[in-house]
DNA sequence: GTTAGTGCAAACGCTTTGCATTGCC
DNA sequence: GGCAATGCAAAGCGTTTGCACTAAC
């Protein structure tokens, strides 16, 4: 069985980019930290660990390519900073995040919530969905029991 | 029957803000173009037809304070740029955004698509919903003819 | 008259870019 | 060895802030 680490190397090899050590530590830190929405600047603190002349604007080099390679997905929960996180092998690009107004933590929902939605827009406003955002702000359960 | 922009010069005056040429500018420029998804410079630029005087900083400043009192809502499309646009009186605010990746169009969706979706995180997550941002990246009508 | 609001320019934070150098294939 | 990829520092861009001045109330 073949690992995520494994299946992106072939890609990059399949595509014609040089595997660097700081591609392959970027991607580390990236399925290393699944849920954690990193920032750049977060990855960037996380790859120097394992390769500390990388800099900053290679980790911003990387994390674009690999976006476009749709290796990741660069989310924006409107606060001014892209975040990445590395997108599940095969599985069908669906999940949501809820944000905490109150502690600021961010929860994911995995489950597909539109496709009945995705339906009506299609059908309604001829419209062909090719991806969606769904961001809810409210707040956790954690901040409603202090309160 | 109030105007909108009434009803908007009155709530400043009962939460004590004062009303400035620079402000109304922007009022108006947002009220004429409702539609239009408008960036800070792209108000900027419109009033300073009206209020040739007018400085970026007093607009954002203003766009600040008018988002804070929820008479606009401040959004991101994930490019960079914060965008704004009124929000209609009374109405529960509930629309959607459809973006085209070929022509960049934005269009929107009025409806309210998410009800069903919110119970369901309320009850499975233990969410408590304040608000959402759903967007739709795709092909619009338009661009799907034009292949 | 008081104090919030303003214009300007400088500072900010995140991101991108130019360029000479390095190192993967 | 060739050319993509890198590090560094500088520039870019949208946005915020400090400060002295202005004007709404």
């Amino acid at each position: 069985m073949g690992t995520r680490m494994e299946g992106i190397k072939k890609q990059l090899h399949r595509e014609k980019y040089k595997l660097t050590p700081q591609r392959e530590a970027t991607l580390q830190v990236l399925i290393e930290n699944e849920k954690a929405h990193l920032s750049a600047e977060e990855v960037y603190l996380l790859v120097k660990d394992k390769a500390p002349d990388t800099g900053l604007a290679t980790v911003y080099r990387t994390l674009d390519l690999l976006s476009e390679l749709n290796i990741l997905d660069k989310i924006n929960f409107g606060d001014g900073v892209a975040r990445y996180e590395i997108r599940k092998e095969g599985v069908k690009h669906f999940h949501h995040h809820l944000i905490c107004l109150e502690c600021g933590e961010v929860n994911e929902i995995q489950e597909d919530l539109l496709s009945d939605v995705e339906e009506k827009v299609a059908s309604k406003y001829n419209f062909l969905v090719k991806d969606h955002r769904l961001i809810f702000h409210g707040i956790c359960e954690k901040c409603q029991k202090i309160k």
